[in-house]
DNA sequence: TCAAAACTATTGGTGAGTATAACGATTTGG
DNA sequence: CCAAATCGTTATACTCACCAATAGTTTTGA
């Protein structure tokens, strides 16, 4: 089937490694759909239940802190702060140290809704995790967890990510 | 900080279970992106890549089989699979027994360049696994192949996924 | 002190990716 | 033979990420 001498064994050895990657990225997409399809009936996106989130576990925030922090531009970040804030589960007031700033802090209402939604969103998490043990949750979390510290985190990643 | 009796716990428990999807999504877009960079230089999208790589794995299939295979919407394969069959990668043979379907099937020149490709693409994983041991991501690939299977595998998905 | 540079949030525009609807070509079933 | 279903294709709209440019504010340096 193959004349190439090299080619069978890297595409061998590739079919076995290389399919991480891509597997994540579909389970990305299919976990993106469900967690989607769970806060569409409370009119949130996606990307608000992750600011709200992020909100929740950090305190207040600056808009720049909240785009490194969700990978979101900065430039999205400002219509989806604009619909959070409209609704009442946010409020933007200026830094008073550096007016050039808006602190970012979580409203009463939002940190209902994020209840509401964090409910939602395990329930849609239940059915992915669903074929693996606690034990195995554990350990996959904690390796997803490892990989996006090193991969994606907070600090030390040298070009922009 | 709340004066809700029900919100508190169900927040913790939240931070701790609802962060797995939300890390398989961030993970997803750093992969993503290593892996565009590094197909970049071969000229090759993602997708061009995956559908070599299941054309590969499976061998010919309709453009329906792969559209369901990779999540990829019938429209948007169309372009795809132009792109790939204009650079000789694969080629397009009407079905005798049905003449509705087209039989896509990877070319010699296609095996040649999904190989470099692959050799890439393990390039690009090796950063995103750095932190995991051998066996962990043994372990790791077996979860993932298990939540895709169960989640979004070629069988038994009652809705559209 | 005051002008220049740097920083923060915002706006508008562009391109990639994805989804829907409608259309020929072909097959299937009554 | 004709109506319905299927497969690939086309055109189109919509969402999202990114880039460049702007206004307001702060910091820097002569």
């Amino acid at each position: 089937m193959n004349a190439m001498a090299s080619a069978p064994t890297a595409a061998e050895a590739a079919s076995a490694e290389a399919a991480c990657g891509l597997l994540i990225m579909r389970l990305a997409r299919a976990s993106g759909r469900r967690l989607a399809a769970s806060l569409e009936s409370l009119g949130m996106t996606g990307h608000e239940f992750a600011v709200l989130h992020l909100l929740h576990d950090s305190g207040p925030l600056s808009q720049q802190q909240l785009s490194q922090g969700l990978r979101i531009h900065p430039s999205n970040l400002v219509g989806l702060l604009d619909a959070l804030e409209a609704d009442g589960l946010l409020a933007r007031t200026r830094d008073p140290a550096d007016r050039r700033r808006h602190i970012v802090a979580v409203t009463p209402a939002g940190l209902e809704r994020l209840a509401t939604a964090q409910r939602a969103a395990i329930e849609a998490e239940r059915e992915l995790l669903a074929p693996l043990s606690a034990k195995e949750r554990g350990e996959l979390l904690s390796y997803l967890r490892r990989m996006a510290a090193s991969s994606c985190g907070m600090r030390g990643c040298a070009p922009k990510c």
